[in-house]
DNA sequence: GCAAGGTC
């Protein structure tokens, strides 16, 4: 039997051939620089394999040409206008050598991701073969890590495609399409007329590019609407006499801040009345950690990359994305925060220790160091955490820092907690009591590696329970709370992800559409990006929240309720059909509710375009 | 000239 596999993507495919092969295949070229179709027997089911790929999604959707142009109809006709799919332009090459193996082939087994995109995409390509080869019987390969175990399983036992899951996305992606091009040419329409600013322009919304623009916008309010407040506390602190110097260590004050002086005051009066000393009641020391960190996910790279190596998201992305081209990185698109249990870590340090600056480190791993990294609580089933592969030496510029990132991180997940030792002490003043803490890093472990934690230790003197001593300041200081910061890009990233804002691999995409679209402006201060709303993105949002919709088309829970449904289609309680009307009617209901409350809007933008300045 | 999701 000839069988005809089908990855998502070049790389899976030259794993599992691999795998599958034991390493004898014969290779053939198609017209696509990056599909390659690999030849070889499979004994273990008598049958002669073809492995190739696909590029993510083949199929396109978009109105039919009734209702493709601008012009052509009411934006309102969108809701219910027909909408057709077909293979992108980009993606023909592909179909063609698609139909070519079907044609050879008795059986189609498809090995997608194993997440919901990757069974429509497996739905996609069972559509094409299907449509060369009509007897071609169509299996799925089900595996969670390109593992030779569980890759030769999934071959010997492969099941069906998932039709459920493959709907969903498909109910989500014609929803998606309806209300962004319904919402974007009302919008823009109404506006080009109206303001000048956007003449030009396209005024998009987008179910994720919306809530994203108003994470940015509900800071930037909070930030405006800001009012100061004063507290009060008692500072108190004690002179410590060494051989060497003398050093002030500071207490803090169980009660923290207190809003209102009169109360702050009547305690702080109690206190010096009593005029006694301070009375160490209670000494406690204890190992303590600080932890490694977690396996690294692309959502985390993002965030903790644009914190650290002061680059935008999309930029980390990116690089990263070229780094695993060049097969220095493994995918680096991934949710996973944990390793399989045979995940072959050693091979991968011995890799590293040939570095001239975390090389000593990869040979102490070797040495004893190595502890199995933490697990988190993500995995898609489909990608290892990100890590290096490859050792890179010749890597200049933000690449080699991205780089560099990734391997420190992963040394740093493979070897020990930070070790300490703490002491908190805890004093009776006056009536009131304090504490202070310090802290004596014992081994540092895996921040010897990753440069990025700091981990200070502070000393304290050596307190004994009942010591009783004078305090050198015991003071009423007052403080105010202090504003809010902006946004910035990786506080963005963490919001996104935490709401179900798009995902792992398009993130950073929304982030650059409300910055192209000119919602969103980024502003230096110092070394730090902060996001800070345009005129026109704060009019759109403020705009649409004055409507007062149930539900609001800025903020995250509308796509959630979306992800609710999608969830619901794949379980088979709900169709798909049942989520397109629902979905449909909810945003028509929406979408009249705007339009006819349109004037309001101008209104609000108008005002806040006349009398907003930066 | 519209979306979001894959990936190159």
């Amino acid at each position: 039997m000839r069988v005809l596999c089908v990855a998502e993507k070049p790389s899976i495919s030259k794993s599992i051939t691999q795998i599958l092969s034991g390493g004898q295949f014969t290779s053939r070229n198609t017209s696509v620089n990056y599909v390659k179709n690999y030849d070889f027997n499979y004994p273990q089911t008598r049958a002669s394999f073809t492995v190739t790929c696909v590029a993510g999604h083949l199929l396109n959707y978009d109105f039919a040409d009734t209702h493709r142009k601008w012009n052509s109809c009411d934006p309102f006709a969108l809701f219910e206008a027909q909408v057709i799919s077909y293979v992108a332009p980009d993606k023909k090459g592909i179909e063609r050598n698609l139909i070519a193996e079907a044609k050879k082939a008795q059986q189609l087994m498809i090995w997608t991701d194993c997440d919901r995109e990757g069974e429509n995409i497996g739905a996609e390509i069972a559509r094409i073969c299907r449509k060369a080869n009509p007897t071609i019987q169509v299996k799925r390969a089900r595996f969670s890590a390109i593992i030779a175990q569980q890759i030769h399983n999934a071959a010997q036992h492969p099941v069906q495609l998932d039709m459920a899951q493959a709907s969903a996305v498909e109910a989500r992606t014609v929803l998606d399409l309806r209300i962004g091009a319904a919402f974007t040419r009302m919008q823009t329409l109404a506006l080009q007329t109206r303001v000048e600013q956007v003449k030009e322009s396209v005024v998009s919304y987008g179910p994720c590019q919306f809530p994203t623009l108003g994470f940015v916008v509900s800071r930037y309010n909070q930030v405006q609407s800001f009012v100061p407040e004063s507290f009060w506390y008692i500072y108190f602190a004690m002179d410590h006499r060494s051989s060497k110097k003398t050093e002030e260590v500071q207490f803090t004050w169980k009660r923290g801040h207190l809003f209102e002086f009169e109360v702050a005051y009547a305690i702080y009066e109690d206190v010096l009345s009593q005029n006694s000393d301070a009375v160490v009641t209670k000494v406690t020391k204890k190992e303590t950690k600080k932890w490694k960190p977690l396996p690294l996910t692309t959502v985390e790279l993002q965030k903790s990359g644009s914190r650290l190596l002061r680059l935008a998201p999309k930029k980390i992305l990116d690089i990263a994305e070229k780094l695993y081209q060049q097969g220095f990185l493994s995918y680096p698109r991934t949710e996973t925060d944990q390793y399989d249990p045979q995940f072959d870590f050693m091979s991968l340090i011995d890799k590293q220790t040939q570095d001239t600056n975390w090389g000593a480190f990869a040979q102490s791993l070797q040495q004893g160091g190595f502890f199995t990294p933490r697990r988190g609580k993500n995995n898609d089933q489909a990608h290892p955490p990100i890590h290096p592969t490859a050792h890179a030496g010749n890597l200049v510029g933000d690449e080699k820092r991205v780089y560099e990132f990734i391997t420190r991180r992963f040394l740093a997940s493979c070897s020990k907690d930070a070790l300490g030792f703490m002491t908190t002490v805890d004093v009776l003043y006056g009536g009131e009591e304090f504490h202070a803490s310090g802290l004596i890093v014992l081994e540092r472990n895996y921040l010897d590696v990753y440069v990025y934690d700091n981990w200070y230790g502070k000393e304290l003197p050596d307190f004994q329970e009942g010591q009783r001593f004078r305090p050198s300041v015991c003071e009423l200081r007052e403080g105010q709370t202090s504003k809010p910061a902006l946004l910035t890009e990786a506080d963005l990233v963490g919001l996104m992800d935490k709401n179900g804002i798009g995902t792992d691999a398009t993130i950073a995409q929304h982030i650059d559409t409300i910055l192209d679209r000119g919602y969103v402006i980024a502003r230096m201060e110092g070394q730090m990006k902060y996001l800070v709303p345009s005129t026109l993105g704060i009019g759109l949002v403020d705009g649409y929240n004055e409507i007062g919709f149930d539900r609001s088309l800025s903020k995250p829970q509308l796509r959630r309720e979306t992800e609710r449904n999608m969830v619901q289609v794949c379980q088979g309680t709900k169709t798909k059909a049942d989520m397109l009307t629902e979905g449909v009617e909810q945003y028509k209901e929406m979408f009249v509710k705007a339009k006819r409350d349109f004037d309001k809007v101008i209104s609000v933008w108008t005002f806040i375009l006349e009398f907003t300045k930066y």
